[in-house]
DNA sequence: TGGGTTTGATAAACCGGTATAGCTCCTGCA
DNA sequence: TGCAGGAGCTATACCGGTTTATCAAACCCA
């Protein structure tokens, strides 16, 4: 037989539909005798559930969706994702639930997909990155009834369940050990301005700024991307009075920065001190290795994955959960200035 | 009304549950005229298809999967999986079929996913990556009889459909290119021995040598990481007689050949030439930029895509679709040798 | 000993589609 | 005029599970 249903067991160990049905999944109607001769035969003949008529029945799919929205070119020099969907992977694995996941180009293709996923009832639940300050998904993903976790993104009233790092502990780690190198001049290549975690960590300097007796601590927002990480360092550091140490938002335009400090002659960490936000082996290919903050990203993903399904069972509770403040990874390219 | 159903249409309609679904899938069985006032009014309760629903009656589930067997670590430097993603989505996207990523430890736990999704019909056809020597998930595949297209690995006799690109020629460009330069001792940092891909590029450099009068021109393997690349790089550049140009079958191998260059004082492209077998952003962060072997990565994916759904449509006929040479992106760090 | 509850099991409905046998007209042609 | 044939549609089985109503037998306690 090449793939038997519930009903061959059924008749191969002569009871009911039902019965193999409440044996398969663990719960009361069957004798403990009875339940054990099923499974047997069930294991013997290597039965399987049939996804679809299970998602069918139960109205349950066992799989979440995952959108990422970025441009392909951009996507993918950061292990940042590649961490992120192991660690969610094995968060589900352990439920043996499948991931989807689509990249598209904007946030109202991904918007389409999470319309498309709720109408056909492709997933349970999708995570959510990339929060942005006023984030159009989230009232979606609430009109859709569609139970979601937000990553990175901290949960204020009435939003959704998320899983969250501290990005202003993690920036002020950063500026107070650059301070206490005796850095006062620091400038701040950031990400993409409409990014919740961009404006907080934009906060976090500003706010510390004073307190550290930083003499002039800008935020520059840019695209992410190689290129304007690379434009904005050459024109910091064509200021006469110039930065004596840059923190990047990514570790990408952290090594563009530090490609345009060598072309124009400025030495790191001698006269430049570098700190990425973020950690790969990016970081530890170059020449000096750049210092960064590491974060757990696979936890992180876990995590989600983790919220996801506990949200999936309870839509009522909505779950935030703080995850361990990354740590800075002190290495080659930052000193005190001279 | 939450969902529609074809029922609910069907009573709108005033027509049966089979005309709808005749109506909503094209086919002959209705007038032209019922035909229009279904669809209409499909459209109008937003009808979508319940994708479990479809999948039970049909046996066809519009979702096909793709499993990466790498240790999480090594993965997502390389923007090729990124792009190769993209490219298979917007394969699949046209004919809305979606795609189950998996990320996994190795090739074993690989097999499992198969025979998973086999047994529980999670998917209609797989596409199969970092395809190797005596690969025993072909014959697994065949075994279970799900449908696979194979990217990189050139079918043979009796095998899987493929999508290739010629590695030989590609390979031979690098060194034709290299020995026209004048270039006599070239040495290549191979990737993992039993990747197919690794052997067609070791034999190409091996026959290649004694037509453009290479002195020496040793192919060196590794496991792919900047770790291994670059300690192979330091042994090459620490012989009495080092050669004058290093081929490297990744993009992230050359960065750290290029970082221990520089450690060494050797200076690129002055006493060493430098190339990578595939290129990224990374190779244009450098400084200097790696001329670099370029793939359309995304294409690829795309019509790896599109011979999966060729495959799943009609099992019989095997495709082997070869994809254009990739070309060679020269950029700072060839030149003459001194 | 008898009535009520619990246990173990069954049959059948159901989930939302697809596939098919069959029925009713209408048309065309001998 | 009669009949074959096809268009247009309906009714129904079916896919492989889950769930519910029902029921018989066993069990419990006064």
């Amino acid at each position: 037989m090449a793939r038997p249903t519930i009903a061959d067991i059924a008749t191969r160990a002569g009871v009911s539909k039902g019965a193999v049905s409440f044996a398969l999944n663990g719960r009361p109607g069957v004798s403990d005798a009875t339940r054990e001769r099923i499974l047997r035969i069930a294991e013997q003949m290597s039965w399987r559930p049939h996804s679809a008529a299970r998602a069918l029945g139960a109205s349950r799919v066992d799989s979440v969706g995952m959108v990422i929205a970025r441009p392909a070119r951009t996507l993918g020099v950061e292990p940042f994702f590649a961490h992120l969907l192991s660690g969610v992977q094995s968060g589900l694995s352990a439920e043996s639930i499948s991931l989807q996941l689509l990249i598209v180009e904007d946030t109202a293709a991904e918007i389409e997909v999470y319309r498309r996923w709720a109408s056909e009832h492709r997933v349970d639940g999708v995570i959510l990155v990339d929060l942005t300050v006023k984030d159009a998904r989230v009232d979606e993903l609430r009109a859709l009834e569609l139970p979601a976790v937000m990553i990175g993104g901290r949960g204020g009233k009435g939003a959704l369940p998320s899983v969250w790092a501290d990005d202003r502990e993690a920036m002020l780690s950063i500026v107070e050990y650059l301070a206490a190198l005796g850095h006062r001049r620091i400038a701040h290549v950031a990400g993409t301005p409409n990014f919740q975690h961009t404006q907080r960590r934009i906060r976090a300097v500003r706010d510390a700024a004073p307190r550290l007796g930083l003499v002039d601590a800008p935020s520059l927002t840019t695209d992410f991307s190689d290129a304007e990480g690379a434009a904005i360092t050459r024109k910091l550091l064509s200021q006469s009075q110039r930065p004596t140490a840059i923190v990047y938002d990514s570790d990408v335009m952290a090594v563009a920065g530090l490609g345009v400090a060598m072309e124009m002659g400025v030495s790191v960490p001698g006269d430049l001190s570098i700190v990425a936000f973020d950690d790969s082996i990016l970081t530890q290919l170059m020449h000096p290795a750049l210092t960064a903050l590491s974060r757990d990203t696979f936890d992180f993903g876990r995590q989600a994955a983790e919220v996801l399904l506990e949200t999936i069972a309870d839509p009522t509770t909505v779950i935030n959960r703080r995850t361990p403040d990354p740590v800075l990874t002190v290495r080659e390219s930052t000193a005190p200035p001279t």
